[in-house]
DNA sequence: CTCATTACATAATGATCGTTATGAAACTGG
DNA sequence: CCAGTTTCATAACGATCATTATGTAATGAG
């Protein structure tokens, strides 16, 4: 029973995400995502909590929504592919939407007042978890003779999502997605195996 | 004539410089600032300016200072020691302190609220300024016979940029130097040309 | 219809933001 | 020694920050 609400939740959370995936979790004002939302401040506190919960709802969604690219890739044969696919996906998202262009997980926190510690925290295991499932993915290869006996797949992996966050600093910047992905080819011709 | 100062000012830009390169621009109180410098804010917008304008100053600092191995590193001989040296450089500069990892570059801002967009727009100018000493670098390379005929000059400076700022995203995300190193011999294995 | 419950919009909370007004203190040229 | 100038520290400015108290509107259950 009670009073129905009247906006639907998880409209309201791609409005938020959006706003933070823009502005960061600090430079997104609670008046900021009121806007984008459409949705008061005091049913955004009631329906997520405060603004580091809204946040990491945020990231939560961005994980499933649009950074799945990731899960989907290392089912590719073989380690190149893999590769391949997680550059490609990590262009096409930084440039995917003119109105936030980059990473939600870079854009979010780099650096910021030690209030927004938390936050930052959760941004860095976001992209550590992301990096082990690519380490284990090379690992494997590494087992199945895809990838030489010499390489270390944590280096691949840390290799490739350092390009994807140095990709995402660029879109951020205003790189035009064909200057992405050329750099994107350029770090591929770096790819151990076949 | 009038009242001497009291405080160094470069020792005081010096201090402003490392809350920045740690904080980022928005992150970076006044009541940092002062903490930091010894200096109470009066005094630092008399001596300075405003925040942007301090701000600024901390970033040529930057630039002179620190940021000085890219300006060293093109005047190597070939473009493959330009490339070494420039992710050799970034490496070491990112871990060079533990309180203030990454790049003030980066850290400065990547995302925020619209009152900081002019930083913002100064860090990516920039960076900009760096990609254009290096792809001037590379195209007297290619001109040289340094550079084989099919590469694009732009295309390396921008890719030697991206894993710079992957790099710094990493460092500041806590990675070890010994880790980024690995990242970027991997990275310069893709390296056309001898 | 009444009541308990939930969500609503308005507006206020204390804290902190960047910035500056104020007046005393410390120096130099005359 | 005094007048003029600059810096000093204290404290305040209005604006905005995240958060919430308040009272009304809208529902379902009894």
């Amino acid at each position: 029973m009670g009073r129905p609400r009247t906006f639907d939740i998880e409209q309201a959370l791609e409005a938020a995400l959006a706003v933070f995936w823009r502005k960061g979790y600090e430079g997104a004002s609670y008046a900021d995502l009121v806007e984008a939302t459409g949705v008061e401040r005091p049913a955004l506190y009631s329906a997520f909590g405060n603004k580091e919960a809204l946040f990491l709802r945020a990231l939560e969604r961005y994980n499933a929504h649009y950074g799945s690219y990731v899960w989907k890739a290392i089912e590719l044969e073989t380690s190149r592919q893999v590769a391949q696919r997680v550059l490609e996906g990590a262009v096409e998202l930084s440039t995917r939407f003119d109105d936030r262009t980059g990473c939600f997980g870079i854009n979010g926190g780099v650096a910021g007042s030690d209030d927004s510690e938390a936050s930052r925290r959760a941004l860095i295991k976001w992209r550590a978890d992301g990096e082990a499932v690519l380490r284990e993915r090379f690992e494997r290869a590494k087992r199945e003779g895809d990838l030489p006996n010499d390489v270390d797949p944590s280096v691949l992996a840390a290799y490739l999502l350092t390009i994807a966050h140095g990709v995402a600093v660029q879109a951020k910047a205003g790189f035009p997605r064909e200057k992405l992905s050329a750099i994107a080819r350029q770090a591929l011709s770096a790819w151990p195996g076949k």
